[in-house]
DNA sequence: TATGAATGAGACTTCATTCAT
DNA sequence: AATGAATGAAGTCTCATTCAT
């Protein structure tokens, strides 16, 4: 019985699972209103109504696809603590670098989703912007920590860039194909994170 | 007789206007597959079946849209020809910036677009590509102007980098509204850009 | 101003040409549901409404297309006024196979349509059915012509059965394509006929 | 619990049913194009939507409609296996004729779809001439049965007479009503096959 | 822990036709 | 003798979702 129990239990994370996946392929390929239910029944082969039995609604179900694939993103580098500033922004990017190269999901599928201003497909949009904020928050407080005497502003403003920077680079790489260097470009915008840094620093002395 | 004519033909024009007005205002709001025809229809008044004698499919409505924004962003700025390299790059960021204010549509939509990846379902993604590809041969032909010593491939890593700080802002300006001050950042980013640029010309020396 | 006007007479009647030809070659591939005011526009290069100044509506272009056929067809062979039964309604139905793999269009179409049962397309029906009733009437007189002592019924009988025969050999051959030998199997139904004709008169007898 | 699955079970094929019927119904009168899935819903009380859980689209459910029609005729007779030839294919012709009166509409809406020439829309087309040619390879092996030494390319000659003498009488009996005894024409039909096959076979030795 | 069947709304698109010029 | 533009109705089909089992 407790045997038949975990089993069960087992099957349906086994089931989850199979979902999530079938929908993370399909949404990244189509974007929200691209994945239809349907076929993301077809995909995992499991029935429409067993996807309802796993979440909410759709809506539920990309938000879940982003927050797995965010997780995985940012479980896969730590903010560096020893060494220069110099060498440890460098080592941060390049973590980042590599880990959007494996899983590249939420931010594809958050930044379709950030571009519309809709007032619907609340969860999946939200939950995108919420993870985007811890994102946020993780990075500034490294920047804080690694560079000394910026005022709250200017380390808003250099979060922003250094984030737009990894979006736009991220873009570029996901519409050029291999003949944009992900790797190597994020480590150009290391370089000029420092630069922007140490002019805002050396402004306010 | 004449006067009749040309009303006629006017009023065509007028009523395909009309359409790319109301699919514009829709499409930047709700996305590709968030644009109903009915809602088109609804919001410029025409029946959704007059839609169709002006424009092959919703693909090719989408992607005139597209190219009308691009058309007019592009018609805003030109590449400043006198001054240093800093005066003007900073002038030509400036100039891209309010132009993207003014005209931001063909860039929302296309980057939504770009960022899928579907098999079928072509013009208006093509749409968008081929006029990004136009307006990054002109960014290189600007640079390659005003800056000497660069190598084809280090001016392209400058292009492409230049492009994606100006994608990643403006999504940070979708995202954060008015709290980002796209024009400033664009003028960090200008900073940045000559940087770069000085330092891969003098790597090469 | 003569010339201009004959001019225009001619330019008019080629243009119903050009329409009647591409409908006929639509119609006989689709059918009547299947065959659209846009598909004959485009084929024949004139626009839609340039179509409703030549035909009152769909159902009398379709009816045209008919009469046209038929017309053609009934031109192309005559009842054999020489020679013994026999030869005379071998003679006949050969001349009527030939004719009917030469302008197949309007008994195509009309079998499709009399297929139906349908109230609506009214005119293309009835136009079927009179050119089938005229071609009746000319068989009941050429076979009452070659055939003596034959009752009202049995000359009835005997044309319905030569028009059946005609009727399924005609769709043997559509269906089977050169596999069918229309003009082989006619002969096979002629001297059918001409048994039954004998057996009729002989059981009158 | 197992009678409410049986039920279950069961409400989906009276469901599946219901709606072939008036397929059926309304293919018959009005022919594929003719065939809407909103007159379809309206007559069988399930929504549309509901049929596309039966059927992968239209051409599919017309096809079911002709498979099921013919199932039933042709279970509705069978080659007699006793008598002298005369008497076994007027038997056999008989019951045809019965069975074509009782299940008429594969036929009829078969015949209209064979008269077509559509490039693609082939399952309805194809499920017609799938069973044709199974009718035809019945027929073949009863007529072989019947009479002795036929060379296959005379049987095929048969069978193609004998099956279009079919096909025109019951267009004959659908065209002309009451007014054309389809029963005691396919009589005639038969005497007609016997003598060619008696011809056939004599020219043989 | 699932799933077969159903459903109303709405998607895109084409239809035959009209009308002013 | 012709046509560019428009139009309401209807076409096929997919949508997200529900519910009884």
């Amino acid at each position: 019985m407790e045997q038949a129990t975990r089993r069960r239990r087992v099957n349906g994370e086994a089931s989850r699972a199979k979902i999530l996946d079938a929908a993370a392929e399909i949404a990244v390929e189509r974007g929200y209103d691209g994945t239809s239910i349907a076929l993301v029944s077809a995909k995992c082969g499991l029935p429409a109504s067993s996807i309802y039995w796993h979440f909410r609604d759709k809506d539920a179900l990309i938000a879940a696809v982003i927050a797995r694939s965010f997780e995985r993103w940012s479980g896969a580098w730590t903010i560096p603590t020893d060494g220069t500033p110099e060498l440890r922004i460098e080592a941060m990017v390049a973590q980042i670098a590599q880990a959007l190269l494996d899983s590249p999901d939420f931010l594809r599928l958050g930044l379709m989703l950030a571009l519309e201003h809709r007032p619907v497909e609340a969860s999946a949009r939200a939950m995108f912007l919420r993870v985007r904020a811890e994102a946020r928050a993780t990075l500034a407080a490294g920047f804080g920590d690694m560079i000394d005497g910026l005022t709250p502003v200017q380390l808003d403003q250099l979060v922003t860039y250094a984030i737009a920077g990894a979006d736009g680079l991220f873009i570029a790489n996901e519409i050029g194909g291999d003949a944009v260097d992900l790797v190597e470009l994020l480590g150009i915008h290391a370089h000029a994170l420092l630069d922007l840094a140490q002019r805002m620093s050396g402004a306010r002395l």
